[in-house]
DNA sequence: TCCTTGACGGAGA
DNA sequence: ATCTCCGCCAAGG
């Protein structure tokens, strides 16, 4: 156990991640700025990829800048998402679209 | 060490 | 609204 750079990047990470309320999302980038890691945000998605399957973290409230659902439209990931996401209410246009206005997380 | 690969983002066209 | 083209950061080859 060894607490390098990186290590300390993703708990801020999940620490903001697990701040976001139910039935809202925020997307990548802005959970890189609150974590206090701006133009990190490539770094958020790498961390989410690597949670464990049974992970309590709200992975799936974290969606891209367009509103989208950051995987392939029909993947095993994609779908899990989405569902997770209904199920709090939050909705998803038939184009796949998550309106930012009434839907993104604001602290 | 250099190059490629991503759950990214913003500016243009 | 959609599609490039870059810039960014860390990991793996």
């Amino acid at each position: 156990m060894s607490n390098t750079s990186t290590e300390l990047k993703a708990r801020q990470i999940w620490q903001t991640v697990n701040a976001i309320p139910a039935g809202k999302v925020a997307s990548y980038g802005q959970i890189a700025k609150l974590a206090g890691l701006p133009n990190c945000a490539r770094l958020v998605g790498r961390v989410l990829s690597q949670l464990p399957k049974d992970s309590k973290i709200p992975w799936y409230r974290v969606i891209n800048s367009q509103g989208k659902i950051s995987f392939p439209p029909e993947s095993e990931a994609f779908l899990a998402q989405q569902g997770r996401l209904n199920a709090e209410g939050v909705e998803i246009s038939k184009t796949g679209r998550i309106n930012l206005r009434q839907f993104q997380w604001n602290p």
